[in-house]
DNA sequence: GGGATACTGGTGGAAATGGT
DNA sequence: ACCATTTCCACCAGTATCCC
């Protein structure tokens, strides 16, 4: 590994893409969010949820739907899901295009709102693509097929209420420091809003135990161990345990000494506890795909390379290596890299809490509320 | 000296505005 | 009417300053 570390990184970064930016090494950093960003995003669609995930929605509070706080990614229940074939243009597919062709179809859209987004223009596609929001739902589309002169477009209505929120957060090492920066402002309000989200609230006991508790719509409620009720809750059939839980994932890189194996600074202990599970993405493992296709990419990945280097330069019109715009070829890449070397990609993760748990794990607790029966559960 | 806070720059995305 | 561009806001990341 030609970089051993993710500052070494940084480094590299600073000095070959944004050498051009006022503050290059802000710049670099927030580049390296985007990265962890698209690194975790790419690893759910592999895990079979693209059609479930959202991103930046206004997540309401739990009780208190006054305060919304955008989230990264969401993953919400299918509540209707089919098919459209639309013609290839030179011109951009956009919301409207798409609503019109259903319309045609006789596609139900009462109570729906239309959106103005563009599911592919000049070769960048977006991710997740919103194309009308009624009061309980969205309306998304992606691209399912290319066949030819046409497009076989995925249509799918995702319920309002998420069952799972994930965050990603990236914090530098400041220069000429051995450590950290010192603010745990960042790690605060990643946990103010992983408290605020899900009906399974946590709190002490006396003897410093984790606890959760969780209210029923009669105003009973159940007080356990916080792992125990978290895994009874998903695991259960009760609609009145489910009706608003939803699962808070974090995904965190390195920090400089935030996290040795046997310490862990207070910001990561902060977050810790706030996250139903927190995920630490190594440094040899951003290292790995930064090093694979962004610096050093052979021939196969130059794409994605091509697509993140354009998108920082002083000229760059459209960042098209994000979460949201991605080129489309690169993003054929991307699913490809992550489905062929899952095992690998899911070893660049350490599980952080709940304590002794397996990346493994999460992945069931996913499916199992992917299945579950959320129309009647939400009914 | 070190930890918390204040401040700055960078960016994406939704909404507002402009152009054809 | 439809799409492209601009504006504004929330959030991300790094660093200067404050305060004990």
């Amino acid at each position: 590994m030609a970089y051993e570390s993710v500052d070494k990184l940084q480094k590299a970064l600073v000095d070959n893409v944004f050498h051009y930016a006022k503050d290059s090494k802000k710049a670099a950093g927030r580049a390296l969010g985007t990265i962890v960003e698209i690194i975790t995003y790419y690893l759910i669609k592999t895990w079979g949820l693209n059609n479930q995930i959202s991103i930046e929605r206004g997540l309401e509070e739990y009780g208190n739907p006054d305060i919304t706080h955008n989230v990264e990614f969401s993953l919400h229940p299918i509540v209707r899901s089919s098919f459209l074939i639309i013609d290839k243009t030179d011109k951009s597919i956009t919301a409207n295009k798409i609503l019109k062709a259903l319309q045609e179809q006789k596609y139900n859209l009462k109570g729906f709102e239309p959106k103005n987004n563009q599911l592919l223009n000049n070769g960048v596609l977006r991710n997740a693509c919103t194309i009308a929001t009624s009061k309980e739902s969205f309306l998304l589309c992606s691209i399912k097929a290319d066949k030819g002169d046409k497009f076989e477009l995925h249509i799918y209505e995702q319920s309002k209420k998420p069952y799972s929120v994930f965050e990603c957060k990236r914090v530098g090492v400041e220069e000429g420091m051995s450590k950290g920066p010192q603010t745990i402002e960042k790690a605060k309000q990643g946990a103010y809003v992983a408290r605020s989200a899900s009906s399974l609230q946590k709190i002490r006991t006396e003897s410093g135990e984790l606890h959760g508790i969780i209210y029923k719509s009669d105003g009973s409620y159940i007080i356990k161990p916080f792992v125990d009720l978290m895994e009874e809750i998903i695991y259960s059939k009760d609609k009145e345990l489910l009706r608003r839980f939803i699962l808070t994932v974090g995904v965190v890189s390195n920090h400089g000494n935030w996290f040795t194996s046997e310490n862990q600074n207070k910001e990561l202990k902060v977050l810790a506890q706030s996250y139903d599970w927190l995920l630490f993405l190594t440094d040899v493992g951003l290292a790995e795909f930064i090093e694979k296709l962004l610096f050093k990419p052979t021939k196969e990945f130059a794409p994605i390379r091509e697509a993140f280097i354009s998108s920082y330069t002083v000229t760059k019109k459209k960042n098209q290596f994000t979460k949201v715009q991605m080129n489309m070829e690169a993003d054929r890449i991307l699913l490809d890299y992550f489905s062929k070397n899952l095992n690998t990609i899911e070893g660049w993760f350490n599980i952080i809490s709940p304590k002794k748990k397996k990346l493994l794990t999460l992945k069931d607790e996913l499916k199992e509320l992917k299945n579950k029966n959320w129309t009647t559960i939400l009914k």
